[in-house]
DNA sequence: TAGTGGTCTAGACCACGGG
DNA sequence: CCGTGGTCTAGACCACTAA
């Protein structure tokens, strides 16, 4: 196993992250068991702390579950998939686990920040710049669930022609080299619009759920807002904490 | 400086228990400077590796940030007071910071743990043994904000005699040794039943949030579960993460 | 018993901040 | 320059799991 020498990054970090690609490349698939801390230490050269330090920082991220006399396996929950967002996913009353989720993207296209008051000062922009617009609606067993609509700088433009049917995540970590690492959510009640009631296949005025997320990647840069206007019918909201 | 022996919990984690008291009481107040690691180590005995893995936890709790070449600093931020929440706060959109929040406790009781349908396989619990409930309601300058109803093992029966108005969290951590670790939050949007409508002072069938907290403490050991019955015209529901 | 992860130590070098 | 936190090493002992 080699992990490149090139980056100025610390040892553990880079071994985090070459342990995370094969984690969500499905090189270590879900329940595998990853190799001891002895042989990672013979595969890289690294002393006993620092390969430790890097499963220290998978198993914040929820990645893997140690234990002691055992080894260190993948975790059995889903990861950055199309069906998680950040640190949070929807959860169906009905169909917890079975029902099938796809999405759609229904827009894309740069738009001026002030679209939302909040966006000029998250991304520290002029009022008229541009910022990059994802619209999707995602749909859970045939039936419409949340709008989605992501904010992100202009440098991100090369994702208006992306596929994004899946994660963004996944697109920003790969081809931008940018995760998320931390930010805040506002939960609000929201009533439906004429076009969110269109959309989502609901009565005009229906209590909808607002959830906006402001994200900032691992320098600390902006990385994106995204805000779901959720059914609350048929769907709540569930977030793993600590 | 004495971290006490007694116990046969890490060195790591008896320094860290011992800031985080010195931090929570006030003796390191908001934004001044710890001790740095060389110091600790004098102080305590121990090795820089276990100073910093205490830090590192406060760290990650959020209750320090660290400098390099400066040292290491008491957050800002608020910590675990009466404002705060799992992990979560209130926000109003009117008086974001300035607004007074105010305590008072409606109701205080033994219920059969069937009271809610998530409660017994929480607690690990026959559905007709008593957990401990306490229903607070919250004020925002005056103004009825949202119910708050926790549950708790039976063990824990002597809170109904506490002093409740502040921090419950607090109360945990003197008087039980008991601190929050994890869990899940769950969001709903719910309509206002008679009471809800009497006591926040909303029409009936009024469009409220349901936000209800699954929490576990550092053993692994279910702590509480609390839902809160929130109005959405005059505040919004937001949660640091990362 | 052999292999695993959990804790801890002593020491090293580096990068940054402030006097 | 010195004191600070950030990274890394080599080695030790322990507790737990499984064969």
């Amino acid at each position: 196993m080699h992990v490149r020498e090139t980056t100025s990054a610390p040892l553990y970090r880079e071994l985090a992250d070459d342990l995370r690609d094969k984690i969500l490349t499905g090189v270590y698939p879900r329940t595998s068991k990853l190799p001891s801390e002895a042989e990672l230490m013979q595969d890289t050269g690294f002393s006993r702390s620092t390969v430790r330090r890097a499963l220290a920082t998978l198993a914040d991220e929820h990645l893997i579950v140690t234990e002691r006399g055992r080894g260190a396996f993948v975790a059995d929950t889903p990861h950055f998939d199309e069906t998680s967002h950040f640190f949070g996913s929807f959860t169906a009353q009905s169909a917890a686990q079975g029902g099938e989720l796809t999405t759609r993207t229904v827009d894309s296209a740069l738009v001026p920040a002030n679209v939302l008051p909040e966006l000029p000062e998250f991304f520290c922009t002029a009022p008229q710049s541009n910022l990059v617009m994802l619209t999707r609606l995602r749909y859970l067993d045939g039936t419409p669930l949340c709008i989605e609509t992501a904010y992100l700088p202009e440098t991100f433009s090369g994702l208006l022609e992306a596929d994004l049917d899946g994660s963004l995540y996944q697109v920003l970590r790969e081809q931008f080299g940018r995760m998320p690492a931390g930010g805040r959510k506002e939960f609000e009640v929201y009533t439906a619009s004429q076009r969110d009631a269109f959309l989502l296949d609901v009565e005009r005025g229906a209590a909808l759920m607002l959830v906006t997320d402001f994200v900032y990647d691992t320098d600390g840069q902006p990385l994106h807002v995204s805000q779901r206007i959720m059914r609350t019918d048929n769907a709540k909201y569930v977030e793993q904490i600590g």
